[in-house]
DNA sequence: CCGAAATACTCAGTGCGCTGACTAATTGAC
DNA sequence: GTCAATTAGTCAGCGCACTGAGTATTTCGG
């Protein structure tokens, strides 16, 4: 007794999407390549040269993980990573031939994918779709840090 | 150049999504009980007795995934398993005491994240979110199984 | 210049999520 | 009744995602 409706939930909701999307993004775009490794590709086309930290802030992941990304895509031969010399703590990155290669044939497939997945939502409910998604999540983002208190009432 | 902006890929956005919910789940609902885990608490108020296959079903997570989830719930003592005398290839699941509790316990803190999480919303706002969510995601899911193809074409 | 604080990264540990290969039990065709 | 197919669950392996602890480097206060 007192079960929950989980299909009003937006966590419940939201991890359901996302395994929806891995699906077809390993049935229309890579089997080898995965979202967020594109993700990160994505983010050193637009800004060579950034480090590992910047990336991981770029495409929303953390340090650990962002680290664990880096390397597969390292072991791929997509990526290159020196030290800084300017500063001995950073790793700077940059896309090998091969990574703008990848990033380019997987961008296009990529598009198709984004098409197929929203197609059962009309244009307009596709820009609200995103949207709100955008909203919630940056409002939620938003929580983590008090972001300095404006004034430490009391 | 030829970057992609991600705000405007679903997928991405859901991944964000469903990071914005994790960060408000630890620190509104519980650190121990993951959503996953009290979604097959869930699962087990209603229908009691369920076997694991079935509650992977009902939560959306796979045979081996649920196995997972069932195990650490089980060694957290919020679940017994037992094997079906009827058929010896089940393990049939119900939730101990403790995890009725649990349960109640966390029902009700769920619903407060739940308001936290969607405040940015306005009402109407939030039912579409939620539907606009659910449709997509069962469409995708729907591409799984070609759902036996009503005519094989040729 | 020197030591403390901050910063970038690594590492160990936990948990979700998937696939493919395997085992054990049941069911069904014959 | 026997053998093949199906079904439930386990196990190994990969990848994302987080925390907390630790290391190396830089920066900043004095």
């Amino acid at each position: 007794m007192a079960a929950v409706d989980l299909s009003t939930h937006p966590g419940h909701l939201a991890r359901r999407l996302q395994q929806a999307h891995y699906l077809l993004w390993t049935t229309m775009v890579s089997e080898e390549i995965t979202s967020p490794q594109f993700a990160v590709l994505n983010a050193l086309v637009t800004e060579p040269g950034l480090d590992q930290r910047t990336v991981g802030e770029r495409v929303g992941l953390d340090r650990s993980t962002i680290a664990e990304v880096i390397s597969r895509l390292t072991r791929r031969g997509l990526l290159d990573k020196v030290r800084d010399p300017q500063d001995g703590r950073r790793s700077l990155l940059r896309l090998t031939d091969e990574g703008q290669r990848t990033h380019r044939k997987l961008a296009v497939r990529t598009a198709r994918m984004n098409q197929v997945f929203l197609a059962p939502l009309s244009a307009e409910e596709q820009a609200v779709f995103l949207e709100l998604i955008r909203r919630v999540s940056d409002a939620a983002e938003g929580l983590r840090n008090p972001a300095e208190p404006l004034v430490t009432q009391g």
